[in-house]
DNA sequence: TAACACTATGTAATAATATAACATTTACAA
DNA sequence: TTGTAAATGTTATATTATTACATAGTGTTA
């Protein structure tokens, strides 16, 4: 059983509004979002997304700065990740694929190193703007 | 043959920091040790890692806000990029391994896509903070 | 060479992202 | 009920990155 997290007021409104968006968000867009509900510093923002990240409930999108809920209910507290990007939409998609996981998390490096957590970003085109083009 | 980029000279003075350092630069720390060299402000420095970046010279370490050279004579271009990371001593290096990028550039998610580009950073302890456990 | 396009440079201002420092409050287990 | 960890609130500031505009260099080709 996984350890139950109970949001505090902050996180869970920050939480939900990631969760009920289609698109990475931004911290500052978040605080835009939040400010009508008494949350009105950077910090109590970043506060927040630091941990629902760190509890696996959302993810930073590294080269965007940008935070999606996690759309995997097996990668809580887990921090190895991957996600589909398109260069067009900016639609991301956290993929969720056993064997990828599995080989990344046996890959081991020159130095005999295994490394259980990573962070993967593919770039492409989604199949709409591919078709588009 | 590989295109032959003949390097400006605010490109050439930063990429030669960046290449003589062992550890990865922040853009300020880079604007900080070439103004000596008449660079002067961040947007000269930005513009010089684009383009660096761009033909595959350096690396941006998205989860550091950082830069290291290229250390892989064959991702000129490529944009298909992995390191590992240590998270005690901020050491990293670039992994190189054709089974890997193979694996990744063939990687195929639920919708039959393909990704030429991706970035990949490992988390973990590297040998020497391994060792002082 | 002149005209052109393209790349790079210089400079100032500002936008966007993130953290430090400090005071207070809440949750909850011992 | 008291101790402690987690969370909150607030102000200020640090760090990272871009916009806008003017100028200069490089290489191509007419």
């Amino acid at each position: 059983m996984e350890k139950q997290h109970n949001l505090s007021k902050n996180q869970k409104i920050i939480f939900d509004l990631i969760d009920k968006s289609h698109e990475p968000l931004k911290a500052y867009s978040i605080l835009f979002n939040v400010q009508k509900k008494g949350i009105n510093a950077p910090l109590q923002v970043y506060r927040a997304l630091d941990k629902l990240v760190e509890i696996g409930k959302i993810h930073k999108i590294e080269s965007r700065n940008a935070f999606i809920a996690c759309q995997n209910s097996s990668c809580q507290i887990s921090k190895a990740t991957a996600f589909s990007i398109c260069e067009s939409c900016e639609k991301v998609s956290e993929i969720s694929n056993t064997k990828l996981s599995k080989y990344l998390s046996n890959f081991t490096d020159e130095a005999g190193m295994k490394y259980s957590k990573y962070n993967l970003e593919f770039f492409g085109l989604c199949k709409k703007c591919k078709s588009k083009e």
